[in-house]
DNA sequence: CACCAGGCAAGCC
DNA sequence: GGCTTGCATGGT
């Protein structure tokens, strides 16, 4: 990959294994959305990007090279070889595994925000992709920061201070339902000092599955889901309803299996790929529409 | 109307 | 320990 700076543009050629549409639309992220030219748009770290591609060229608009080597570059994750992975994931001829990579060819695992990210699959729990996203929207646009990018206004995600700092009666505004109090208490938690959300970098996958469930919201899956889109923790395998369903259709003949059996499942066939594998599956199965 | 959505916590036994 | 139930809200 070479990074080449024109005018206020990013550009990035040579790139393999990215997709705008797959990497941002696969279901990690509540933030990116695209826009009416075929290109992503979104908001990460309190910046925001606009995306575009032409074949194996992928531009970055409106930011700075300071903003892609801090930020967009791990975001983005470009310095991983995932034409290795995808290598790794289809020895042994998994004829599933090799649909799903081909179908989901462009995704790539974004290092997202953690704290945003703890937040974000919280108010996942038990709800649908639009309305997470209504909701975080709902979260930025009242209580985050709002900056200028290409003429318009975007808001940064809220930081956990400023959500702690709140009445409760106000976070009533984004229609989280159950959600609001795991939301304010994590919030209060966090900006206290009590719960370090950094201490998590330096953590085992256990260790810090262990403490993110410590946090009243944070279950099995939501903790699998923080450490792979946040901490790149790829050997943990988020099994929702989606991946039980397709897991079980594709390796169990279709026969419903105890989450546990699926998981171990997973942790002896993909061992330290099961995130990403995970991920295709995922993208692949809503692609499908298995099991409804 | 019922049922579901990238589940979880609390209450049972 | 494992199993069941209630939970806010919005969409079909």
């Amino acid at each position: 990959m070479k990074v080449c700076i024109k005018n206020n543009d990013i550009v990035l050629e040579n790139v393999t294994d990215f997709k705008p549409t797959d990497t941002f639309d696969c279901g990690q992220c509540f933030r990116f959305n695209p826009d009416n030219n075929g290109g992503y748009i979104g908001t990460a770290y309190g910046r925001t990007v606009r995306i575009t591609q032409d074949g194996d060229t992928v531009t970055l608009h409106s930011t700075t090279q300071s903003d892609f080597d801090s930020v967009w570059k791990k975001f983005l994750d470009l310095d991983r070889d995932y034409t290795a992975i995808k290598k790794e994931l289809t020895k042994g001829s998994d004829a599933v595994m090799a649909s799903a990579i081909d179908y989901g060819k462009g995704i790539r695992i974004l290092k997202q925000d953690l704290w945003e990210t703890v937040i974000s699959f919280i108010i996942s729990a038990s709800n649908n992709i639009p309305r997470i996203k209504k909701i975080i929207e709902l979260l930025c646009t009242n209580f985050g920061t709002p900056h200028e990018y290409e003429g318009k206004t975007y808001y940064s995600f809220p930081d956990a201070k400023t959500i702690a700092a709140l009445n409760p009666a106000e976070l009533d505004v984004i229609r989280a339902g159950f959600r609001t109090k795991y939301i304010y208490a994590c919030a209060k938690s966090v900006a206290s000092g009590e719960f370090e959300l950094d201490l998590l970098y330096n953590m085992s996958t256990t260790d810090a599955k262990r403490e993110l469930m410590k946090l009243n919201g944070i279950g099995n899956k939501v903790a699998d889901c923080i450490l792979l889109f946040a901490l790149n923790k790829f050997d943990s395998f988020p099994i929702d309803v989606w991946i039980k369903r397709i897991m079980e259709y594709c390796y169990f003949e279709n026969e419903p299996q105890p989450i546990p059996v699926i998981a171990e499942f997973a942790n002896s066939k993909f061992g330290n790929l099961g995130g990403i594998a995970q991920q295709y599956l995922f993208y692949y199965a809503r692609s499908l529409k298995i099991g409804t």
